[in-house]
DNA sequence: ACGGTATAGTTGACTACTCAAGCAACTTTA
DNA sequence: TAAAGTTGCTTGAGTAGTCAACTATACCGT
């Protein structure tokens, strides 16, 4: 039950830090970040509007309004789907796998020098194995694209 | 670093669950029972705005705005300090008190449900343990007020 | 082929926060 | 005892998301 209340404090007050800094140094929200990271590791670096919404834990309209600053920041692009019309993907462009790069290695940084400050490697370890018991728990590989 | 990851991924997934049942059947938000309790462990039931900026991780002007809100429904109210007149407390009232009651039973019944379906107890154990080292870990008591 | 239902996505109105700026009351210091 | 600085809180404007209602396309049974 204090894993509750700790883990809603853990989470706040982390992402607050590391949100500023992605802000500060690369002009990019949490949320942008986590989007480049999943389309750059999807196939063909494009995913439809709908998969995005699950693995962000976003409502579709969110993933609607959330593209919108990244395809007018040049970093996605909207692409029809040729045998569905209804679909349309969201493709990260070449500019968007820059930007994914270049916040990458400062925001993993910054990630891992905060658990390392409060926790040694086994720990982390034991962490992200209980988390990846609980619910929103989607597979996923190592930290960088390209990596 | 995947421990990141899912830590985002589970809170968010699990928080949006726990919300709307909260919203639904005691038409609270998640910060609105966090406010209520820690107002009701607190000493006299009551705070000043700015621990309670630091407990509830926001800042001070989202805690106005949160309180405004509390105060409309009677929930707490607001005691001018005698000695700073800077200082305004929110104090829980009985009927935010009241309230708390109602809703933490339900409430910390599903948090525990939600956890013990995925975790056994003394990962739930662990848990705890490893995110109370994380940043944002103040020390907190038992789950139930008048407990 | 055609009506019914499910799915993908968008939009308008709203909520819950944030930040930056500001005011008021307190403290320090000289 | 007054200027300068600090602290507690509020306010205006903006951002990121939600929900409910909608359109458009696709699929399915007859």
């Amino acid at each position: 039950m204090r894993a509750w209340g700790r883990l809603l404090r853990a989470q706040a007050t982390t992402k607050r830090e590391l949100a500023a800094e992605l802000q500060a140094e690369h002009g990019l929200s949490m949320t942008a970040y986590e989007t480049l990271y999943v389309l750059a590791r999807a196939d063909g670096r494009r995913l439809k509007r709908v998969d995005l919404a699950e693995r962000l834990v976003l409502t579709p309209s969110g993933v609607t309004r959330l593209l919108e600053g990244l395809e007018a920041a040049g970093l996605i692009e909207k692409v029809a789907c040729e045998t569905d019309l209804r679909v349309s993907y969201a493709q990260l462009t070449d500019a968007g796998f820059e930007k994914l790069e270049q916040a990458s290695c400062g925001h993993t940084g910054s990630v891992r020098a905060l658990f390392e400050e409060h926790l040694d490697d086994s720990e982390i370890e034991q962490l992200a194995e209980l988390l990846g018991k609980l619910p929103g728990a989607l597979d996923e590989g190592q930290s960088c694209p390209r990596g």
